[in-house]
DNA sequence: TTGACATGAAACCTTTTGGTGTCATATTTG
DNA sequence: CAAATATGACACCAAAAGGTTTCATGTCAA
């Protein structure tokens, strides 16, 4: 009832959960590295990642006790194309008021 | 502390209030006509209006009794720039990988 | 092997969020 | 004017979301 889209858009919903793809742009980290800028408990963090890896955003490698994250491209896919789809809506609006224009322009 | 554009990711965060974008791409509509097609009351849909409005996705013109939404564009930049922050990322990875991979050509 | 470290996970709490129902208010229309 | 319409505004509710604590588990290092 929700769409396939729903975890993606979800996983963005939050400031935090955002802000945390902002720091794993830049690279991989692991779970306390990442909680550590936060002001919130290392466990309540891992919940985010979680969020964040159902909607196909960042994906996970271990290595011993450690876990990477790391961000994945196709998670902003589905919210991409959303917003694309939107975006030629602009266009064509943006197409009928240049037509407009110039049909004024052309009838004096 | 949640920035700027938290109100229009929060606004797209939910599926009947993308439905209801999608419904407004087509042309204006009054509160009662959006509410018609779901499976919930006036006044709930009326709330994913206010929502949406908060998120700047939507305006309404008043005329008499009746109260036109109307979808609009400039509520979706927030949310399109942020995703253009993340497409810079990836062109620049895929530019890595392409470097890489010439890289290893040419040092066979 | 022992202890320190990194994470997983469950139980619990508080605040938001999505919905409903009800009543008030402003327009139309007969 | 009176009745029907279209919406606004609350109060109230259940479920979901964001956090914290606490405890269990697996791994590294001395």
């Amino acid at each position: 009832m929700s769409g396939p889209d729903q975890p993606a858009f979800r996983a963005l919903a939050d400031p935090t959960r955002r802000e945390i793809l902002r720091m794993l742009k830049m690279r991989e980290m692991t779970i306390a590295e990442v909680a550590e800028p936060f002001d919130m408990t290392r466990a309540a963090v891992k919940k985010h990642l979680t969020v964040l890896a159902q909607g196909g955003m960042i994906r996970t490698r271990m290595q011993g006790r450690e876990v990477f994250n790391i961000i994945d491209p196709e998670g902003f896919r589905p919210v991409a194309d959303w917003l694309t789809y939107f975006e030629t809506f602009w266009d064509a609006r943006l197409a009928d008021l240049k037509a407009a224009i110039e049909e004024e322009e052309h009838t004096p």
